[in-house]
DNA sequence: CTGCTTGCAAATCTTTTGCATTGAA
DNA sequence: TTCAATGCAAAAGATTTGCAAGCAG
């Protein structure tokens, strides 16, 4: 962990945003653990910081490519960014919500980047959502 | 249209659903379009069907196959699933929001089936979400 | 006819905004 | 000390629920 809140914090300087109670919060809630929905991270820390900052800390951090947000079904989790997390991908279980991280493999990202340039996309960034059911659900 | 109205007719009845005005409006806006969100749908339809009769149809619809939600950044859009349309994925442009139908690579088909199975993962179904640039914004 | 569907109103949940106050640098 | 960041209240937006009335089968 003191590894990652020195990235963490030294991206907050570099870009001129104050370190504070709230983000600090909300950082170390999202690290090392499953994906987290906004719900989820207010019932968390709610004693301590108000939904409205963590609204705005989500969003800041999504804007400075700390933390970024997935699919489960249509509703969307904030999990750390690959910065902080080897880039992977999820697989949820459409029966009871399991949700399973996946380690990227090489030749999609491959294929994504090939789809991407066939059709004139540059800087392309892409997420894949698999859904079905987990071995306990069938 | 029309062979698509009646395979839509022959999902409901079989499922021992009504056929009524109001889904019957929801299917003929998806029917050969761009993708539609909640809001998008309710502004066509608001003369003829009400905003929760909408939400219904699309609930029932999701549940019986007819349609599927996307992702476009992390707000969802709905169309008509493969039975209707040929399997795609989409891209969207980061910039001024655009989305590109861009037709199925067998070859991700079948990593994703491998990556599935590897993870002991039944029926699996799955969804590409890939954003960057598009010509007009670099 | 019968009961599945709908429309309407209202509740609930999620996200955003304005503003005075607080606190990091 | 200064201005960015926070908490609070309230607005705005999205989705769900209960129920009487309407309509498909």
């Amino acid at each position: 962990m003191g590894e990652a809140l020195k990235i963490f914090e030294s991206i907050l300087r570099r870009n001129g945003k104050h370190i504070t109670r709230a983000r600090l919060g909300v950082f170390k809630t999202l690290y090392d653990t499953t994906p987290k929905s906004m719900n989820e991270l207010h019932r968390i820390l709610k004693h301590d910081i108000d939904r409205t900052s963590i609204y705005r800390s989500v969003e800041l951090f999504e804007k400075l490519g700390i933390i970024h947000r997935i699919q489960i079904g249509w509703k969307y989790k904030v999990e750390l960014s690959d910065i902080f997390v080897e880039h992977h991908h999820h697989i949820s279980c459409l029966q009871c919500g399991r949700v399973i991280a996946v380690k990227e493999d090489e030749r999609l990202e491959i294929l994504i980047r090939e789809i991407a340039r066939a059709n004139n996309i540059s800087r392309p960034v892409h997420q894949i959502e698999i859904q079905g059911y987990c071995e306990r659900c069938i």
